[in-house]
RNA sequence: CGGGGUGUGGCGCAGCUGGCUUAGCGCGCUUGCUUUGGGAGCAAGAGGUCCCCGGUUCAAAUCCGGGCACCCCGACCA
């Protein structure tokens, strides 16, 4: 390709909405543009790029046993009727009539679809297993899109389903999948975490996520450097850690102490003396309209993505002020445990503390020496509380670290969620009808560039490896008045592309600069450069994208050189 | 949906507090000449419903009301 012809428009300035960097390179690049929030164009360069991802996921879906499909995205209603995820996924769903006024909607995803085309067609055992791809874009409406291209409202998507006779043979493609994802992302370059995760909307048990660390992030992970427990940090860990002791004598008596005014954890204790993390923090929140007291230590905070899932609930909230005053009895601030009539839920930590505070449902009032059992029942303990660095790991009770990370992968083991209430079954070798097992199997196709971005840059511009590359190699003639680097540019141009290499030439009447900088910050990682300092030697000058090294060779073994810079 | 912010040639911004000229600057763009190892120089140009609607006023980019769009922080997810 000629730079002169290339539709390639690059940035000098950072684009004023872009805040995260990958976001503000690929603007600043020339990859994308903006339509709308969370919708964006591929231009040229971009798609290049996502071309060579698709290809890398295509070739080790395949590998797995993968067989590509493709499924339409737009879907009857009746259709998410069956698995009752029409309501279910409410407002996150692109909604449209037809002009028969019919409902339908833009596919966040295929779990039905797929099921739908599965249970008609395979109706024997000898059918399975199966596994079944496609990489589709994918409409969300993301009630926050973000971050370029991380959280987009249309974004292209590989999801993979399999289904299975029983639950070995899903464990045995389960671990193919997982197997295939993580040579994906290595050789996109990308350096990965694989933690246990919640399926959330999906369903389903045991998931795993892969994530790739990045500041830019907006999932929070937790990671134990002893004994390798690595988890997303919405994942509760009830089934791996236990309530404390709470059987601990207290003689100190309960009593009631004013606190005017102090509807803050800071404010009450500093006024009593004490440690934010000797109070409890009693939050009211409706889980599906049934209202539930929340308790957590003074000095954290409550993750409802974990307790929506110990609820079992679908949607989650605060309770307002008004809602507070009605079921406690007391405003904001002074709601406490004792006394108070609803489900009671706790966090394991409280489960250890004894004579603490709470309030005491009662205005300007709050209860000191309160302990559990003797003063009130808890109806259920659970790991409730947004992880921080260095709470202990629920594995080995060694040092959790919080990081963020950027989620490109996700396995679901599904069981029979869709099986079932899609009647999706199959007849055994005894003519027996059984419910199929399924798994499921996503990644965030164009996502991958973001991360590749966040993880390798410099303050040039992007830094892509060779196997994502939109052209191994670009060619810089830095003086185009210069008959000789221009016959030498053209003349290695058809060099390469006769090699079978994808070769952008800047063929431009631009000062030396101008080619540098963008050649930088498109992230090409070789620069094949044609000046009078290396050329005066009778040598062409190669520099790396990625180290910066320079290397000087024989023209007549510069084809040669680049093939072996491109093979490694 | 809750909280915060922004909207002015293609891009990045100033002007708005305290209303009045012809709305300015940098980058980019066009033409010519010069230049060519890290976003080059000189000269001449093109390009604007100041987000939209309404109000106040002799007069609105500027003040007031409403709306829209976009970004950031939270709840959702690949």
């Amino acid at each position: 390709m000629r730079r002169s012809e290339f539709f390639l428009p690059t940035l000098k300035e950072i684009p004023s909405d872009a805040e995260v960097l990958s976001h503000q390179m690929m603007v600043r690049g020339g990859l994308i543009r903006r339509l709308a929030s969370g919708i964006y164009s591929y231009l040229p360069l971009g798609w290049r790029v996502l071309h060579k991802v698709i290809k890398i996921v295509r070739e080790e879906m395949d590998a797995a046993g993968g067989q590509e499909v493709l499924l339409p995205a737009i879907h009857p209603k009746e259709l998410w009727d069956e698995s009752g995820r029409w309501e279910l996924y409410g407002e996150d769903m692109f909604h449209l009539l037809d002009r028969r006024k019919k409902s339908f909607c833009l596919a966040p995803t295929h779990e039905e679809a797929i099921t739908n085309l599965v249970r008609s067609e395979v109706r024997s055992y000898r059918g399975l297993p199966l596994l079944l791809y496609q990489i589709q874009t994918k409409f969300r409406d993301e009630p926050r899109p973000r971050f370029g291209i991380v959280r987009c409202r249309e974004f292209l998507m590989k999801d993979a389903y399999s289904f299975h006779r029983d639950e070995n043979s899903l464990q045995e493609t389960y671990k193919k999948v997982y197997n295939a994802y993580e040579k994906i992302f290595k050789r996109c370059g990308l350096d990965c975490e694989i933690v246990e995760a919640d399926p959330g909307l999906i369903g389903g048990g045991l998931s795993h996520e892969f994530m790739v660390l990045a500041h830019n992030g907006e999932d929070v992970l937790v990671l134990c450097k002893k004994c390798g427990y690595k988890a997303n940090a919405d994942k509760r860990t009830d089934d791996i850690c236990q309530a404390g002791n709470t059987k601990k004598k207290q003689s100190k008596e309960l009593k009631e102490v004013k606190t005017p005014g102090m509807t803050t954890i800071e404010q009450v204790s500093e006024f009593l003396k004490v440690e934010p993390s000797t109070l409890v923090k009693t939050l009211i929140y409706f889980a599906d309209e049934n209202p539930v007291a929340v308790l957590i230590p003074g000095d954290r905070e409550v993750n409802e993505a974990k307790l929506k899932s110990k609820l079992g609930a679908t949607t989650i909230n605060l309770a307002s002020p008004q809602q507070i005053e009605k079921l406690t009895g007391a405003p904001v601030g002074f709601s406490g445990p004792v006394g108070l009539k609803l489900k009671m839920i706790a966090d394991y930590s409280i489960s250890g503390m004894v004579s603490f505070v709470t309030g005491a449902n009662k205005n300007d009032t709050h209860l000191i020496n309160v302990n559990i059992d003797r003063d009130f029942k808890i109806d259920e303990f659970g790991d409730l509380k947004i992880a921080i660095d260095g709470d202990p790991c629920p594995k080995c009770g060694g040092t959790l670290e919080v990081k963020t990370g950027i989620e490109l992968g996700h396995t679901f083991n599904l069981g029979t969620r869709y099986s079932e209430s899609m009647k999706a079954t199959f007849l055994d070798e005894n003519g027996k009808e059984k419910l199929m097992v399924m798994g499921c199997y996503g990644i965030g196709v164009s996502r991958i560039i973001a991360a590749v971005i966040e993880q390798h840059n410099d303050e040039n511009g992007i830094i892509l490896p060779i196997s994502i590359a939109p052209f191994p190699v670009t060619i810089l003639p830095l003086n185009m008045n210069d008959e000789n680097q221009k016959t030498l540019a053209e003349d290695i141009y058809s060099d390469l592309r006769f090699e079978g290499i994808e070769v952008l030439l800047d063929d431009r009447n631009e000062p030396a600069g101008v080619k540098f900088k963008d050649a930088d910050l498109t992230g090409i990682p070789i620069k094949v450069i044609l000046g009078e300092k290396s050329l005066k030697e009778g040598k062409i000058e190669i520099q790396l994208r990625s180290t910066g090294e320079k290397l000087k060779v024989e023209k007549s073994k510069l084809i040669d050189e680049v093939k072996r810079l491109i093979k490694v």
